[in-house]
DNA sequence: TAACATTAACTGACTCGTCAGTTAAGTGGA
DNA sequence: TCCACTTAACTGACGAGTCAGTTAATGTTA
């Protein structure tokens, strides 16, 4: 229900009343309770379809091939101007997941963070995968790395989807390829140093 | 109210009790409101001292001389270390401000918001000192560069504070300064290139 | 120094609004 | 007449905030 998620990303997970949700997807409270079991219910379901598509995301830049350092930077770029432009046309489902879902109780909290789980083991793979084809040098200290990288990645979504005042109608002035390009950058020095 | 930090950082705003609050630090209810405005007002003030203290940090590790590439790299790592084994002593604290606060009413999550603000600010005339004493080169997109690097601060902060799962208790294998170290490897060759 | 007054600090049972979840009673299509 | 679906009024729990009163410490007066 993209009402509900709306409401969810806008008031968070305690400030969105049931009757909010029925009232903006135009239906009475019975019926949301015909739906779904529950609250936690509608937005552990929320949670489980973002994290599929997110995942996808990022399972689709995995690199196939080698190639010369210039490619890599340039597909690092293209991976992350996909994964900014699903973030932005998913804004309501990052700020679930990015933010508001801080607020909620245990069992929702847990569903996002096994989204994060599951995008930083995505990522993971992506980084291993250049390793094998020699377009990064082994390091021991890789997971560290990938940590850090990561960390990178969802602070900049963050401040960029959201500004300083975590507002969900926050308007960038960079583009999905502007940041992009200027994290890959970013990434591309720290990975490589 | 040390005891009431820790039942926000830990269970959240909406998800600590009054009545918790006032179990955890053995006195009566009565007396919580007799030293406090309302809830919100404690939250309020937990966040607003914190922020303080915060900023104090940043300041404190305020560049006062030009220096060699090697001086740039190893003060941006004590102020990284400073600001890390800030964050290890203060894990309640930003628990709250890196997580928990998304979750409470909006003046609540206002006063977080201008916390963040202001350690941008803070962050930001650090990199603008480096730059006029010639350490950092000069360019146009420095507020966007500094901007990343402050999500990537917070990012690697939280990460490292809470772990993949946001545990208050997560204990990191990496010391304030090894992660500090990594970190300013990073920033150094992200600001730099 | 004993009786009384004042006040700051504290108590815990209570109120009262809010909201997740229920239910009994429909409605329309096959 | 069964079934998928919807409705609006209802319930009950929960939790923030209140309040009438207790305690103890410090004046104040006679």
């Amino acid at each position: 229900m993209a009402a509900a998620l709306d409401l969810f990303a806008r008031k968070g997970y305690h400030g969105t009343k049931i009757s909010d949700v029925v009232k903006a997807s135009g239906v009475s409270q019975g019926t949301f309770y015909w739906h779904f079991q529950s609250k936690e219910q509608l937005a552990l379901e929320l949670i489980e379809g973002g994290k599929e598509r997110l995942i996808q995301v990022i399972e689709q830049g995995y690199r196939k091939h080698a190639g010369t350092v210039d490619d890599m930077m340039s597909s690092s770029a293209r991976l992350l101007t996909d994964l900014f432009a699903f973030a932005d046309r998913n804004r309501d489902l990052m700020a679930l997941l990015l933010m508001k879902g801080q607020g909620a109780d245990p069992p929702v909290r847990e569903a996002v963070s096994q989204t994060w789980i599951a995008f930083e083991e995505a990522f993971k793979s992506n980084i291993q995968r250049a390793i094998e084809l020699g377009m990064l040098p082994r390091t021991n200290d890789l997971s560290l790395r990938a940590n850090i990288l990561v960390c990178l990645i969802t602070g900049v979504l963050s401040k960029w989807l959201f500004g300083p005042m975590h507002d969900v109608n926050f308007q960038s002035t960079y583009s999905p390829s502007d940041i992009a390009e200027e994290t890959a950058k970013f990434e591309f020095r720290g990975l490589l140093g």
